[in-house]
DNA sequence: ACACTGACTTAGGACAACAGAAGTTAGCTA
DNA sequence: TAGCTAACTTCTGTTGTCCTAAGTCAGTGT
């Protein structure tokens, strides 16, 4: 039961513009399937193969193909040519800045779950490296300070406050 | 070309553990489809009524109805009776905490859109309501380090790291 | 009593996302 | 040259997600 965010200017009232644009809805294109996130958190988990990946996301081989594909064609992932000595090229799934830059995303969602829907606590945990403090997603605004939900407000663009 | 996560411990080499109770792939089954997503997004704007959730998501009636149903059963929405002067009753559809909660997840995901599929720069902001700045998510270690994606680990909970 | 409206539900059908099983292909190894 | 294997593709069928169009139903308001 908490409040909504607060829109302001020409956002309020929210009857008085369509979402059209919205970012999230492009962002849902490119990867509202859950073999995409699945595919993705693998990817960000270090696999770069065509069968792990199909095996530990526990996908079938079609729906892998077809992912990965549609992936690479969305510059998420970039499919890269290599070779191990005595063995034939094989091709390796790499995140592309722009695939890695989904990352925040991934937490934030894999944290919900660990959260609301793990009974036995997460299944792993993401941390820092040099100070192996656990890692979350979290709202921030440029001045540094944690956002709390209730203090948030939406505005279009460049658009000043009348305070 | 970014690398992936180090996995740590157990956890490496990643063929030695399978990913079953991966809390994203739960958060999934809650939240896998665009009108799920879409509808909550409606939601935070403050979003109450069915009707404008139906209009405003750009989606059918019988996708709205369905969505919402299924999004009160697994308690992100709660749907309470209201009633205005002159008005029968009706049904406001309002974020639980849980539902709330998942808000991080839909900004990191907008503001992907935002940096990687908006043209026209992003169509709207979300910003901090005392200091009007842009507010974005982020990942943050408990110690309060900012944490780029090259200084990530991933590790069992409450596992130690042999330093 | 009747129309009206908001909140749904039902019916019918297109299309996308999956599964499983069985090919196919390229290039190495024997 | 034949076999082997990783990386796909093809085939078939099911389920899930969506659409449009048309109903239902409960309270107001006239």
């Amino acid at each position: 039961m908490t409040e909504a965010l607060e829109l302001t200017g020409a956002l309020n009232p929210r009857s008085a513009w369509d979402a059209e644009r919205c970012s999230l809805a492009k962002a849902l294109e490119v990867v509202s399937t859950r073999s995409a996130f699945l595919l993705l958190r693998e990817a960000f988990y270090g696999t770069e193969r065509f069968d792990d990946f199909a095996s530990r996301v526990g996908v079938s081989d079609p729906v892998a193909a077809a992912r990965l594909k549609q992936l690479v064609e969305d510059g998420l992932l970039v499919r890269e040519p290599y070779r191990e000595p005595g063995q034939r090229t094989r091709y390796a799934y790499r995140l592309s800045d722009k695939g890695a830059d989904l990352f925040p995303a991934l937490v934030a969602l894999m944290q919900w779950g660990d959260r609301w829907l793990a009974e036995d606590g997460p299944p792993v945990e993401v941390r820092h490296k040099r100070c192996a403090a656990t890692v979350h997603a979290e709202l921030r605004c440029e001045c540094g300070h944690d956002v709390a939900l209730g203090e948030l407000e939406l505005a279009r663009p460049g658009a000043r406050r009348r305070s």
